[in-house]
DNA sequence: ATTTTTTATAAAATCGGTTATTATATATGG
DNA sequence: CCATATATAATAACCGATTTTATAAAAAAT
């Protein structure tokens, strides 16, 4: 019998993030007091403790004495998330596969394979699945990196990631193809435990991801 | 003109964190929203906006319904923070020695000369500003990777330079000459623009900063 | 005597209202 | 007509009180 943890403040934090990341409040956008105790149905108290929260992450941006806002976009922001992703995500990938057990090696097998599913799916047409397939696509990294033995990595990882994701929510378009084919590679040289190849794939797939975000993008 | 920004929220914050750093509020100790109500002059509403924050930042735990704790710590975190730190200020000081200008080269000078003031001091023999070589420490640290060229990555490394100062200030005891030695090393290394050296200097900093630690800790 | 249930207490989560600050609109003078 | 000052409205910052939840203590049952 598994507690369900449901405090109005957690939930909010969830949404707004949510909202965030997938675009529903839009970059540099005011973010009200009043105008969000509707939306969200929760108290001034509570909101500002989650925009407080958010603000430490990076998701929103604290004005003193002038208000909330959800922070703004910008091209070179975006080169910057990129760039630290390689660098925390490789670094953990590396350790990662030096490290993991057979746990580790089945976790991320079970990952790469429903990952490999959607995918494929997608390629056929059925455009359907893309929320799940954001899932899968994240389960997948991060089962990867979950060997490195760093919980701080590990953390801080989850929300490079989340920034990285909002900016690819941004455009409207995939890269399908490519992209499994680069999941495919990074598997492929972790399960191998051959890890600067695995390093390399992985910096190739990112890069590869920011460029296409950066050629989709209308600022 | 300067405006003096000073909200209840912001200087709580600080006095906060700092208190959490400098080990006045011990590891792992609860943090009752009335006990500090009375010690920090704030209401119940902005203690938790405080929290919350901290909370992002990792300086503080939120147990869900139990209420917040001071961040616990051990010898394994410590190893992580130390790692994050190679990897985060490795990677910035390298970019900073490849792109810095006249300017950057300035405030370096500018920055390790303040350091080695109070570092002379204090071989001498004089442990009276020893708050003064915090500051200096950190900004040298700071001053050498602000050519990196991101926002980010700095805001990254400004946070977990506070996590590993946090159990430097638990142990007693300083590293005083060995510290000064490898501080010129890096400073020399990052002038003549080798950056592989700067950053090799950088890593045996660290690494031997956390032996000393490891050694002086009593957990 | 140990476990389970009930009750009491302490503390966290949440809310609505009050005060202080900033932003906007209006008026006044050059 | 523009710049500056003043009044008004909007909104952020803050607090105290209420509701909900968890912990501890006491009572009841096995």
């Amino acid at each position: 019998m598994t507690k369900i943890i449901n405090t109005v403040g957690s939930s909010t934090y969830e949404r707004i993030k949510k909202d965030i990341i997938f675009g529903n409040l839009a970059p540099g956008s005011k973010l009200k007091l009043d105008g969000l105790k509707e939306q969200y149905d929760a108290s001034v108290s509570t909101l500002r403790e989650t925009l407080n929260r958010l603000s430490s992450d990076g998701f929103v941006e604290a004005a003193e004495q002038r208000g909330f806002f959800v922070r703004s976009v910008s091209r070179e922001d975006l080169a910057e998330i990129a760039n630290l992703r390689i660098l925390v995500e490789c670094s953990a990938l590396k350790t990662s596969i030096e490290n993991g057990d057979a746990d580790w090696e089945g976790n991320l097998v079970a990952a790469h394979h429903k990952l490999k599913l959607v995918e494929e799916k997608m390629l056929s047409g059925d455009y359907s699945q893309k929320e799940t397939w954001k899932r899968y696509d994240w389960e997948f990294h991060k089962t990867s990196i979950e060997a490195c033995n760093s919980q701080n990595l590990m953390s801080l990882h989850a929300i490079i990631f989340d920034k990285y994701l909002r900016y690819q929510m941004l455009v409207i378009t995939d890269r399908g193809e490519d992209a499994a084919l680069e999941h495919q590679q990074i598997f492929d040289a972790a399960l191998s435990r051959n890890s600067s190849r695995a390093m390399e794939a992985l910096e190739i797939h990112i890069r590869k991801g920011l460029e296409h975000t950066l050629d989709n993008m209308k600022i």
